[in-house]
DNA sequence: AAACTGACTAATA
DNA sequence: CTATTAGCCAGTT
């Protein structure tokens, strides 16, 4: 059991494409930490300002974006994606058929329904 | 050293 | 649809 770093977890954020989302626990399990996506948030909660990370090409399972506990950089989220050409639902939602990151080698799919 | 903190997900009722 | 449960771990105070 590999040691869970947050600058792994951002190091494949780093790597998804510009009109691409992925979720949480995708991001985990690219990286190698299947079943953590919730460290990835943790991590991405700890990501410095001027990091360069493409923090908001990350959401949730069901192609939402997760709200912080305090700030309001969720709402930036959803601009900067609007500008990359992600669109959003009446609900919300993004389709994420539609956008989510199609990872090269994959270690395993976080859903195998494609 | 112990307590606290925090962007998740899937299963169940 | 909402609510609850359980698993999850590093960094900071």
């Amino acid at each position: 059991m590999a040691i869970i770093s947050r600058a792994r977890i951002w190091a494949t954020v780093r790597r998804i494409p510009s009109g691409n989302v992925a979720t949480y626990g995708q991001v985990a399990t690219v990286a190698g930490f299947d079943g953590h996506a919730r460290q990835v948030g943790y991590a991405l909660a700890a990501l410095p300002a001027d990091s360069g990370v493409p923090w908001h090409r990350v959401v949730n399972s069901f192609g939402e974006i997760s709200q912080r506990r305090g700030g309001d950089s969720h709402e930036l989220q959803r601009i900067l994606l609007e500008q990359e050409g992600v669109e959003f639902g009446a609900n919300g939602k993004i389709d994420l058929s539609r956008y989510r990151w199609k990872v090269r080698h994959p270690a395993r799919r976080e859903r195998p329904s494609d």
